[in-house]
DNA sequence: TATCCGTGGGT
DNA sequence: TACCCAAGGAT
């Protein structure tokens, strides 16, 4: 079957688009990235890895931390989840990282330490679909696949005309359609390049410069005036509302920690004790909290004293992608001659010096950072600064 | 198929 | 301020 000819819209520029891209992208496309002019598919993967969801100025600063503590695919296969972790900690969606490492063990065991060339086998690895898989294969091996990010859609809708929220299945397969049907057949790499390009730089969501494009007289979201309407944008719904109360358990200068599990939020992340509050019982009074709290904390922290003092500190609140987080931290000390060491895996005491190399997620590391500061005076908290 | 999963920047 | 949403994938 002809994949051009009921899938590609009645519009004259199908036949020039790739080559006007890759032109485009030759004169005022980006070329030093800190993940471009190499063919390293471990470089390159890394990049697509980090980039999911994630914006270039992001990702740069953890790029060159993560390369120069892991060069190869061998040395991140080999390394400890731990290590991994802290070096992600901050870039946020922490099942990329856990996804990262197992992929690292898969191309070493099962790959002989080489990433896959045909975009197929790629998108079986763990944290590798449809779209990382075509822009890996594209970049490294030349590929003939196509991607379809966000920049993408973004410019397929404008271009074209594309109505409706891409996030469903019936647009995304249209555009899948399409984004294939306009592949070159030769120069994948600066046309991929070309892609994304465009749709971060002049065909960004904000305020398109259309007098700059490429496909300014044939861009019917341009020719419409629909370019700040198009993409549809994503209904919106009233995203939950979380409370937690959390508990910055100090003892001997050291604070406890535990680590979440794999699933769910802050996965394989290090954290503070949590007491989430029964549902429906938002207003307890504030002594039966602070029981509940204390009882909590001499559990945890039964073999390094009792419970000395309960201090409310400064709550935030986070704002997730499908709710809002309200933290509010306790801190508690404990008093007492003992001196002993943490007791399970899930939790272990660090001072500041662990804290800095944990992997902490952003807020938690926030309370943590604002606990340096508070002097032993009034604090009763003897951590240095 | 819809939901879950972070964080920061832009408007 | 509040909201949108980024080089998406897994379940």
């Amino acid at each position: 079957m002809n994949e051009s000819s009921n899938d590609l819209p009645a519009n004259s520029l199908a036949g020039t688009f790739a080559e006007r891209l890759i032109a485009w992208q030759a004169e005022h496309g980006r070329h030093d990235l800190p993940w471009q002019n190499t063919r390293d598919a471990y470089r390159i993967w890394l990049s697509e890895i980090m980039l999911q969801q994630t914006q270039v100025a992001t990702v740069i600063p953890y790029y060159g931390r993560f390369l120069e503590r892991f060069p190869d695919v061998a040395a991140l296969a080999s390394a400890p989840q731990d290590d991994v972790m802290a070096l992600w900690a901050g870039l946020g969606y922490y099942s990329r990282a856990r996804n990262l490492h197992r992929c690292a063990q898969v191309v070493v065991a099962e790959h002989g330490g080489r990433f896959p060339s045909d975009p197929e086998t790629l998108a079986t690895l763990p944290g590798i679909g449809r779209s990382t898989a075509a822009a890996i294969a594209a970049f490294a091996y030349d590929a003939h696949a196509a991607i379809l990010d966000g920049n993408v859609k973004r410019v397929l809708a404008r271009v074209f005309g594309i109505e409706g929220f891409p996030g469903t299945p019936k647009i995304e397969r249209e555009m899948w359609a399409l984004a294939e049907s306009l592949l070159p057949k030769s120069d994948l790499p600066a046309y991929t390049q070309g892609m994304m390009d465009l749709g971060a730089t002049l065909c960004g969501r904000g305020k398109p410069r259309c007098g700059e494009c490429p496909f300014d007289s044939d861009c019917v979201a341009h020719a419409t005036g629909r370019e700040r309407v198009l993409p549809t944008s994503k209904p919106k719904k009233v995203q939950p509302e979380r409370y937690v109360d959390v508990l910055v358990i100090c003892a001997h200068e050291r604070i406890l920690f535990e680590r979440r599990p794999d699933s769910g939020i802050w996965g394989g992340l290090w954290s503070f004790p949590e007491l989430t509050p029964p549902a429906g019982e938002r207003e307890v009074d504030d002594a039966s909290l602070r029981e509940r709290l204390s009882a909590h904390a001499a559990a945890l922290g039964a073999r390094q004293g009792v419970v000395q003092s309960i201090v409310p500190l400064q709550g935030l609140t986070h704002v997730f992608t499908h709710f809002r987080l309200h933290l509010r931290p306790w801190l508690v000390t404990l008093s007492g001659a003992s001196a002993a060491r943490s007791g399970d895996l899930r939790h272990a005491w660090f001072d500041t010096a662990g804290i800095a190399a944990a992997g902490l997620p952003s807020p938690i590391r926030k309370i943590a950072d604002a606990l340096a500061a508070i002097s032993p005076d009034d604090g009763q908290l003897s951590l240095p600064a």
